[in-house]
DNA sequence: CTGAAAGCGCTTACAG
DNA sequence: CTGAAAGCGCTTACAG
C-alpha cells in the first residue's frame, strides 16, 4: 500500500505538491502534474480517505436512515439518492432505524457525530430530539422524505398524500361503490394522516357518510391487511371496496379474500397505494398509487446538497401521483 | 463537537489516559477511569473513529458486495452479517456490484483500499483479480456466499444445491410427472450450474431422459421466467411441470401461466428455489426450497472474523435447505 | 508554482 | 498507573 508520501519521493516533489497534483491539477505546474499522476499511477496508489477526511472535518458520507432495510420500497428511493449523491462525491451509509433507536450509544452516537455530513430520513420512528444532541449543537443537515413531522423544521420531500388518496377513493366511487373501508397506516405517521384525509374528502365530495366501522388502523404490514381484511369481510355490512394506504396490505387483503371465496374485483374491489413491483405479479394485479420514487430520491439528495452547500432554507417538495388502474378493482356488484 | 483533548482537560489527565480509560478501561486506576467516564458523559463526548481508524490502520468496517441493491433475497443475509458483525464492532458498508464494476476509479478504488477490513461477496461479478490488485497485495479477506467461484481460493458458505434442486425435482417425479421442465440461472452462475447437475440427477435417478427443449436457460429474472415460460407452454409438446433455479422466475412462470389460462396445479406443476417473502403470498403459494438465509450470514461472517482475527485456512461450508410444499405443485394430470 | 511545517483526533510504545 | 511524544496519511495557510 503507497502513501502520498512514496509518490512525492518517486515523483522528486513535496507531499503538498503530490497532494495539490492529485486533488487541485490546476494549482500546479502542468509538467509536474503529469510526473506525480505517472508515479501515482505506476503505484497504484489511491488515496486514504480517512486521514482526507480526518484533515478536511468532512467525511463526504450521507447517513440513510430508513425504517426497514428489508422493505424493497426504499430501494428506487434510495438509487435516486446515490445517483445524485455519486456525482456529488458522496457516499451513502445506510441504517436501519429500529437498529438506531436500539443502539443509542453505539449506532447513533458514533456515526452522527463525525463519520457523516448529513443525514436522510426516510422514516419518523428516530428520536429527533436526541439526533440533535448528539450532534452536539454543530446543526447536522438533514432532509427527510417518504414521512415527515408536521411542522417539521427540517426540508422535505412528499407526495400530495391527500390528492392521491381522494383521487383513489373517487375512482372506486367512480365505479358506483358507496360502501367504501379504509385499512390505514398507525396513527404515529404524518402520511396515513394525510392519506385518510383524502379518503374523507373524497366520501365528503360524493356526500357518502364517514362510518367508524370502515376505518381500521393498521401498520402497513401484509399482515395487518390480512386481519383487518378478515374483520371488514366477516362483518355484518362487509364494504363493496377496500382503500388500503399501502401495497402490502391491499395484498394481505387480496390474500384472505381469495381465502374466504370473496371474488376480486366482482365481489370486492381493492386499490393500494406505493406500485410496489410485486402489486404487478398479484392475482389480481393491483389498482392502486403510483410515486415517482427515482425523482423523489434525486430530489432528496439535491435538497441535501443545497443544505451541504450552504442554504439554510428549508424546503417543503411535494410531488403529484399517479393512479395505476389494474384489475383489483371494479364495478360494484349488483 | 467535543475531542478527547477536552475531556483529559477537564478531567485533568492526559489525553493519553483519557483515551486509556476510555478504550482500554482496566489500564486505568478506577477513581482516574470514573473522572474521565464522567466528564465525557456531561459533555457527551463521541469518538472520532475516523482519526481512530487512520491510527489503528484499521476501519472496522466490512464491505459487503450485493448483485443489486434491491433485490429482497439478500436481506436476511446481510441481518444475519450484521448480526455478528456488530457483536464484533465492526459495520457494514454496502456496494452494488453493477456500480463497483463500472466504478473501478472511484468505488472500488476507494473503498477497497483502505476504509474496509475485509469483505464479504455476495456475488461472483466482481473482477476478482482487480480487486485483489487494488488491494496491493496486503490481504485481503474475503468470502463469498450465495454465489461462488468453482475452486475458489476464498472461504465461502452456500447451501447443498445440487441435492436440493435433486430433492425438488424427486417431489415432482413423486407427484408422476415424467415431463419436467427447467429453467436454470445463467450459464456464468456456479450455483445455477449445481442446481441443474440436481436436476439431472434426479432424472437420472427415475431413469427419465434429459429433453434439451425442456432446458431453458434463464437469468434468474421474473421476465425471463414469463418469457421462457410462454415459450416451454406454448411448444408442441409442453411440460406437465417445470423446476425454475429461483422464485422470481418461478412467480412468472405463474403469471404467463394464469394468462394463458394454463391452471395450476392441475394442468401445471410450478417449483421454485428461494422462498422469497412473496412467494407465499401468489396465486396459488408457491412450493420451493427454504434457505436458512440468516443462519448463511452469520456464518458468512463468522469466517470473515475468523480471517480478520489471523486464520488463514480456506473454509467451504454448506448448509441444507428444505423443501417448503404450498400449492403451486399437484399431482400429474390424468 | 513549490515546499516546510502545522495540525486534524486519536493510540501506543516508551519511560518513569 | 500515568504522561510526553511520535505518528497514522493527508491538506493547506504561509512564505518564498
Amino acid at each position: 500500500m503507497y502513501t502520498l508520501k512514496d509518490v512525492a519521493k518517486q515523483a522528486g516533489v513535496s507531499t503538498a505538491t503530490a497532494s495539490r497534483a492529485l486533488s487541485n491539477p490546476d494549482k500546479v505546474n502542468v509538467v509536474t502534474r503529469e510526473k506525480v499522476h505517472a508515479v501515482a499511477k505506476k503505484l497504484g496508489y489511491s488515496i486514504n480517505i480517512m486521514a482526507r477526511s480526518l484533515r478536511k472535518q468532512e467525511s463526504k458520507t450521507i447517513l440513510v436512515i430508513l425504517p426497514d432495510i428489508g422493505d424493497s420500497f426504499f430501494y428506487e428511493i434510495i438509487h435516486g439518492i446515490e445517483a445524485i449523491a455519486h456525482k456529488a462525491g458522496y457516499s451513502l451509509l445506510l441504517g436501519d432505524a429500529r437498529k438506531s433507536q436500539a443502539r443509542t450509544s453505539s449506532f447513533m452516537d458514533l456515526f452522527i457525530s463525525r463519520q457523516v455530513d448529513g443525514i436522510i430520513l426516510l422514516t419518523a420512528e428516530v428520536d429527533i430530539s436526541s439526533l440533535a444532541t448528539q450532534s452536539g449543537n454543530r446543526e447536522m443537515p438533514i432532509v427527510m422524505t417518504s414521512e415527515y413531522f408536521p411542522g417539521s423544521p427540517y426540508s422535505d420531500v412528499q407526495i400530495e398524500n391527500e390528492q392521491s388518496a381522494a383521487r383513489a377513493v373517487q375512482y372506486l366511487c367512480n365505479l358506483g361503490h358507496s360502501s367504501i373501508a379504509t385499512i390505514t397506516g398507525p396513527s404515529s405517521s404524518t402520511i396515513s394522516f394525510e392519506r385518510h384525509l383524502g379518503y374523507q374528502l373524497a366520501l365528503n365530495r360524493m356526500q357518502l357518510p364517514l362510518r367508524e366501522d370502515y376505518i381500521l388502523e393498521g401498520n402497513f404490514s401484509f399482515q395487518s391487511g390480512y386481519d383487518l381484511g378478515r374483520t371488514l369481510l366477516l362483518s355484518e355490512d362487509p364494504p363493496t371496496a377496500i382503500f388500503c394506504q399501502n401495497d402490502a396490505m391491499a395484498i394481505g387483503v387480496l390474500n384472505i379474500a381469495k381465502e374466504l371465496n370473496v371474488a376480486i374485483p366482482s365481489q370486492l374491489s381493492v386499490v393500494g397505494f406505493d406500485n410496489i413491483q410485486f402489486g404487478e405479479y398479484c392475482e389480481p394485479a393491483l389498482t392502486t398509487v403510483q410515486q415517482p420514487r427515482y425523482e423523489i430520491g434525486k430530489r432528496t439528495m439535491n435538497l441535501l446538497l443545497d443544505q451541504l452547500h450552504g442554504n439554510k432554507a428549508i424546503q417543503h417538495i411535494s410531488f403529484p401521483t399517479q393512479l395505476v388502474v389494474r384489475h383489483s378493482a371494479g364495478p360494484v356488484p349488483i
